[in-house]
RNA sequence: GGUGGAGUGGCCGAGAGGCGAGGCAGCGGCCUGCAAAGCCGUCGACACGGGUUCAAAUCCCGUCUCCACCUCCA
């Protein structure tokens, strides 16, 4: 079976065919930076971050743009509320998002482009909508530049809506002059004191939507593959992309992806509902590899329902398979990747990106390995990790990889290593004479230190304590 | 009013006509001096009511509940 992915606008699977052979372009609406990001946010990163990495093991060479909205009503607000400059405010959080992704073993996009480093490109793509009679300056000569919504038979195509079925609404503040309510502004005439840049239709900002499709066609081409983002940009957000390109002349994306959105006790998680749970927050409940495993473990079109419980059985779930790696690789002095995933492996992926399958096959590998390792059986529990690393490096979860592995290392760790040695040698001694109330004090005060003390095959061996 | 989506065992979470994914927790066993880790086994579910079928979580009809979008939002 082929690749395949549901596509939001055909409303069903299709299979996917790259538009030039063995390339791929992907485009993912990132952030508009008006405050930090919350783990919905990322949740969309990891999903996306797991599609480039498999369509790159798949032999894809990827350009993966990821967009920065750096101005917009909210930011303009946040920077007026605390007397600093608009860029100030998106500086912050962009950086923000940026610590988030990649604490959360994001790797980084292709290009990162801002919208306000593409102004140009915007007055072109107004100036060809106006001379195809798609757009209008407002006639009032405030400034706004508008989309022609009725100009354009297709629109309403990607979120299955018609125009004349939508719910009516009042025109947003600011707005005015328009020839329809549902006509948005590509444009939006400064008012004074509001940050500007010059066109031909006088100063002012971009509308939310025109930036995205400006930078993903100069980055990606005219036309290019797969367009993702949250469930919540369908509309308006990529309704209005795709209705400005394509009426520019563009063919703009060609397979739409949307990742569920998270939620908590049911209500989305939004900035503007204030129930947001920040990343630095987060890493403080269970380690950055955790979270990631728990907000790609699902599927990436289901909704999250987050919960304390449900990341403590992710974190649980995640170091069983850490903890097989590691006992592996103490025994056999390190273990490389393999370099295919079975077969198994690569059909769930392929399938719409079925993570949850995938991860299946993981905790089979797991499993077997584990009973490989009880049976001394070395160089099988070898090649069983060595495939296990390959699988979770497309995941972005392998414990091994330079990302996770020793990231709470503070340096100290070998000399730990030599006082608990020091520690377990006089425990094995304790033990050879049947002393076992002296060797179960010394393991239950290296406990209270913090230092777990386990016995195997091959003699005991320590590792920190979580939580 | 329009457009989508969801309801699966104690919990999380896949699957989408036919041997009950996987994880966490529970229970029994193995291993261990005892543990821990691990292994084996086990319990256990498809919101509700009808229908189609030899066979339905899976298809059809109806009902209930919930969510998202139509307004800034990943």
């Amino acid at each position: 079976m082929s690749l395949r992915f549901y596509d939001t606008r055909a409303r069903t699977v299709r299979d996917f065919t790259p538009l030039h052979e063995g390339r791929v372009s992907l485009y993912l609406c990132g952030a508009t930076v008006q405050a930090p990001p919350h783990i919905g946010h990322i949740r969309s990163g990891v999903n996306f971050d797991i599609l480039r990495r498999w369509l790159t093991y798949r032999g894809y060479e990827v350009t993966f743009c990821r967009n920065v909205t750096d101005i917009d009503d909210k930011i303009i607000r946040v920077a007026k509320a605390e007397d600093i400059q608009w860029w100030q405010v998106s500086e912050r959080n962009q950086r923000a998002f940026t610590w988030a992704y990649d604490t959360l073993g994001c790797l980084p996009p292709t290009v990162e482009p801002r919208a306000t480093g593409h102004v140009p490109e915007m007055i072109e793509l107004m100036r060809r909508l106006i001379d195809r009679g798609h757009a209008y300056p407002a006639a009032d000569g405030s400034g706004d530049v508008y989309f022609d919504v009725r100009s354009f038979p297709d629109y309403g195509s990607l979120s299955n809506q018609r125009i004349d079925q939508m719910r009516a609404a009042a025109d947003s503040e600011g707005e005015r002059d328009k020839r329809d309510p549902r006509d948005f502004a590509l444009w939006k005439g400064a008012r004074p004191g509001e940050p500007s840049w010059r066109t031909p239709w006088g100063p002012g900002r971009p509308g939310w939507h025109l930036e995205c499709s400006a930078m993903a066609t100069k980055y990606l081409g005219d036309t290019f593959d797969i367009h993702g983002g949250g469930l919540d940009l369908v509309f308006p957000h990529h309704e209005n992309e795709l209705a400005q390109s394509r009426a520019a002349g563009d063919g703009f994306a060609r397979y739409w992806l949307h990742n569920g959105l998270l939620t908590m006790g049911g209500e989305k998680m939004s900035k503007s509902l204030g129930n947001s749970l920040l990343i630095p927050q987060m890493v403080r409940k269970v380690r950055p590899v955790e979270l990631r495993y728990y907000l790609g473990q699902a599927h990436y079109r289901s909704i999250i329902d987050y919960s304390d419980e449900a990341l403590a059985e992710a974190a649980a779930a995640y170091q069983r398979i850490e903890g097989f790696l590691t006992r592996v690789a103490e025994v056999t002095g390190g273990i490389q990747p393999a370099a295919t995933v079975p077969d198994e492996f690569a059909l769930a992926l392929d399938d719409d990106l079925g993570v949850s399958q995938a991860l299946a096959v993981v905790h089979g590998h797991v499993r077997e390995g584990n009973s490989a390792l009880a049976e001394g059986a070395k160089e099988r529990a070898a090649g069983i990790a060595a495939r296990l690393r390959t699988m979770l490096d497309v995941l972005g979860l392998d414990p091994l990889s330079e990302q996770w592995a020793g990231a709470e290392d503070t340096g100290l760790r070998e000399v730990v290593d030599a006082l608990v040695t020091v520690a377990l040698e006089q425990r094995q001694a304790a033990r050879a004479r049947k002393d076992y109330a002296a060797a179960d004090e010394i393991r239950d005060r290296l406990g209270a230190a913090g230092i777990l003390v386990e016995d195997t095959p091959h003699g005991p061996r320590w590792e920190l304590k979580r939580g």
